[in-house]
DNA sequence: ATGTGACTTGTAGTCCGTA
DNA sequence: ATACGGACTACAAGTCACA
């Protein structure tokens, strides 16, 4: 329950990766703060599921594949 | 983008009845307030992971259950 | 290109009601 | 049992400077 955020952050990081974004692109693209992809990935954020989605959306990926399974 | 709450309350609503909780019942199993549970449902709320994950838990379903697919 | 701290503003989330 | 609202507090959102 307490590591969701880090869990979170860490699928995001490896999409993010993975489709060849840096934070500043997907930031960018996304219309967010640079420091702020950076601080959900480090799992510093409680992040709102509008946000999730718009992240998701923004990456190319669905929601789902952000989520921690348990 | 913009539905995203009602779709996952709406999401939550159904799970939360095929598993015969009140919405009562799922509000004091996990420790919030039974008039937040309403909202979540009727989709006012812009909730955290860390309630979608709470949530989720306590219902007994996977967090990627709540989450609407697009 | 990213990590981090400090900060302000908006809203998530709580607690109390009424119907 | 649920919808809905008001008032409040905690914290997410959003920005910036500097490493």
């Amino acid at each position: 329950m307490c590591h969701i955020k880090k869990r979170f952050g860490q699928n995001l990081r490896t999409i993010r990766k993975s489709k060849g974004f840096s934070q500043e692109h997907l930031a960018y693209a996304a219309g967010m703060d640079r420091s702020y992809v950076g601080k959900v990935e480090r799992g510093e954020v409680n992040l709102t599921i509008e946000k999730l989605y718009l992240l998701a959306k923004t990456i190319g990926c669905s929601p789902k594949d952000l989520v921690p399974e348990d």
